[in-house]
DNA sequence: CCGTATCCGTAACGATACTG
DNA sequence: CAGTATCGTTACGGATACGG
């Protein structure tokens, strides 16, 4: 890794098998982080978590929670009762990421009239 | 942006209105970061970008060039001489902006192994 | 209660060609 | 050197309806 000045190329082979790419792209979907502070507050339901944010398909959420599952940040548990009930809850790995990622937001909230200032600006 | 246990219906327009919300979504970016970083090494011009990013086509670059701009992260100062030259540059604000996103791609390199290990699982 | 399947519109992205 | 214009493709997200 490279030292110095310019030209450190970063290759598309480089972009897509680094594993904070993965990550990032995650961080910048839609529903994944809300979903993750929701369920920071415990274990919910998936009708739960449907309910609980406004504007939030069942699709998305849905295809928002298989994605989280496959990354290993959060855990679903099926229990075969009557009526059915399955849990979504944070997984230890998803606790840790959730750590980074408030760090983003609190940035974000400490910067915020800096950003407005430049969008502003810029129109 | 409240506080507690559940059923803390989050809004569409809470949602869009977060000052976290754009932030997450221009680290979700493609090239946003890439940028960003290799802007952390110094000022750098247009093509030189584009040949340092292997993949990144002149377009994406123009126009992620532009949204960072209009967020305040970089700076973009035209020296009107021949041949004409353009550098581009962090601001303070991107310079900050840098350290929760490397605490996120630290985070992906600490995690690497349980990130593959939850996506071999999940197949 | 917990999802899936289908359709459709928009926005992101890439390739290519051209300009000051 | 530093871009813009145009076009085509693919990914993302929402609405609706149906199934276990």
């Amino acid at each position: 890794m490279s030292t110095d000045t310019i030209t450190v190329p970063v290759t598309v082979a480089d972009h897509q098998n680094c594993p904070a790419t993965s990550v990032l792209r995650r961080v910048g979907d839609k529903w994944s982080v809300v979903i993750l502070s929701v369920l920071g507050h415990g274990a919910h339901g998936f009708n739960e978590l449907d309910r609980s944010v406004e504007g939030l398909s069942r699709r998305m959420l849905t295809r928002t929670l298989r994605g989280l599952e496959e990354d290993g940040l959060i855990s679903r548990t099926h229990h075969p009762s009557v009526p059915p009930r399955v849990d979504y809850a944070l997984t230890d790995l998803g606790r840790s990421f959730l750590e980074p990622v408030r760090a983003l937001g609190l940035w974000a909230l400490a910067h915020r009239s800096d950003l407005e200032a430049a969008h502003t600006r810029n129109r």
